[in-house]
RNA sequence: GGAGAGAUGGCUGAGUGGCCGAAAGCACAGGUUUGCUAAACCUGCGAGCGGGUAACUGCUCCGAGGGUUCGAAUCCCUCUCUCUCCGCCA
């Protein structure tokens, strides 16, 4: 959701923003229904008004009440039109994106990124290398088939020393975000309509969201909806912020349609594990903000040991709700490329305006900004299987994590 | 699952039909004074949407939605949520 008072003030700033989007909506449609609502509202309050001035005379003037009979039957029709005209624009409103920055490059999807930066030494191997599917079967630490069997498929297990790597890369991961301030929260796995909404995810991807039977309730598709629904509706002290909260949830994505060779393993499932990063903020501190998560994406990366590149995201492939986004691609040894391991969005005053997040300033409130950043996921694990795996299909394990494991290596059974 | 209580401004908490957008306290902001890791006193201070250069001013909001009434935080109905006790339970 963006400011209206834009809409009217700076109409041909939202359709270069909708153009370079290919954002379909018709704008000149959406200022006149802002438009109509606007003059029916004041016609309406014209009318409460004298209303509320009858009805204070009616003690001592038993004919005022008679007016004020009158005017409730022309008020009632003029509000529910006017009802009908907010609501018309609410809808309308909801699928308008967010304003981009002003260097979110061109492009109609992810052969549009511009990469910023390459970083790490990409591993050279003197064998034929697996792919992720091939170590975690070779090794029994990634078990897909039962998932499909237990769950469907898109579901999968972390089984034995490969689910004590994911228990040390999440915790390690949240142990470092402690460290640069932020606060840890567990939070729930589900979230109601109204949140969802409110952190963009609703009405943009609709069919991404698992849906719970006859509840206002869907599982959370990443704890950004939970951790920027955390403040819904709160006006927060100016000195608080930033705030920097980081959580640690399953993701929940029907990612429907998408299949193929990028799907092998568990690249691309329907339950995945995420560290996140979030950041409530001045709005003139948001890009500082969005820069400090990705320092800190790339500080992981780096401390595990992962080559990678970062990607300034374009137009077509940025997702209504951010205004700019920083993508991190890590390198796949097995799959032999570059793919996308963060994500890492300054959505400006998108999520805080739907969700009535509010700092405290001088001359009234202020909208907060939001930036939602991931740390790592499954995804970064399976980074680690490709890159650190040896002839025999074993796999060493980063550095860093190993005070946490208690192994540095995971090999097959004999 | 059973029983009861409740939902008011950033927080605590008064308020049972018009003088209530709402007492009081806390917090916060500005000021005065005494001075010294601060206290006392005074003043201001809910949010949102409009109109006006401005002073100022209109509308809406006391969990949500409906109803009664000339008039609702206050009465009625429905819903949601929270808390307490009991039961069950990781």
């Amino acid at each position: 959701m963006i400011d209206l008072k834009i809409l009217r003030e700076n109409i041909e700033l939202i359709k270069r923003n909708c153009a370079r989007r290919s954002c379909p909506i018709d704008i000149d449609a959406l200022f006149a229904v802002d438009n109509d609502s606007r003059v029916l509202l004041r016609e309406v309050e014209e009318l409460r008004a004298e209303r509320n001035r009858l009805s204070n005379e009616c003690r001592d003037n038993p004919e005022a009440r008679e007016q004020v009979k009158r005017i409730k039957t022309e008020l009632a029709q003029k509000e529910e039109k006017q009802a009908f005209l907010k609501a018309k624009l609410d809808q309308m409103t909801a699928f308008l994106p967010n304003l981009l920055a002003d260097d979110v490059p061109d492009g109609l999807d992810d052969s549009g990124n511009v990469e910023l930066r390459k970083v790490g030494q990409l591993p050279v191997f003197d064998f034929p290398v697996r792919d992720h599917q091939e170590l975690g079967e070779m090794l029994d630490i990634i078990d897909t088939q039962r998932g499909a069997k237990v769950a469907q498929t898109g579901f999968y297990y972390w089984k034995g020393k490969g689910a004590q790597l994911a228990q040390a890369l999440f915790f390690w991961t949240q142990q470092q975000l402690v460290n640069r301030g932020f606060t840890l929260f567990m939070t729930p796995c589900v979230a109601k309509e109204r949140t969802l909404f409110g952190t963009g995810y609703l009405p943009f991807f609709a069919d991404e969201t698992y849906q719970l039977k006859d509840e206002d309730l869907a599982l959370i598709g990443t704890s950004e909806q939970t951790l920027v629904g955390y403040h819904a509706d709160d006006i927060l002290e100016p000195e608080t912020l930033p705030l920097r909260y980081t959580a640690f949830s399953p993701c929940f994505r029907t990612e429907a349609g998408s299949y193929g060779r990028a799907a092998r393993g568990i690249f691309r499932v329907h339950q995945f594990h995420k560290v996140e990063q979030i950041i409530f903020c001045r709005p003139e501190d948001s890009p500082k903000f969005h820069e400090e998560c990705l320092a800190n994406e790339e500080y992981l990366l780096q401390q595990l040991g992962l080559p990678y590149r970062v990607v300034n995201v374009c137009v077509g492939d940025l997702g209504a709700p951010g205004s700019k986004k920083y993508d991190i691609e890590a390198w796949f040894a097995g799959f032999g490329g570059y793919r996308e391991v963060t994500s890492n969005t300054n959505l400006t005053a998108f999520q805080s305006r739907r969700l009535n997040i509010r700092f405290r300033q001088p001359e009234g409130t202020q909208f907060v900004h939001t930036i939602s950043a991931t740390a790592v996921t499954d995804r970064v694990l399976v980074a680690i299987m490709e890159n650190y795996q040896q002839p025999d299909g074993s796999i060493v394990v980063p550095e860093v994590l190993r005070p946490l494991t208690g192994f540095d290596r995971i090999e097959a059974k004999k």
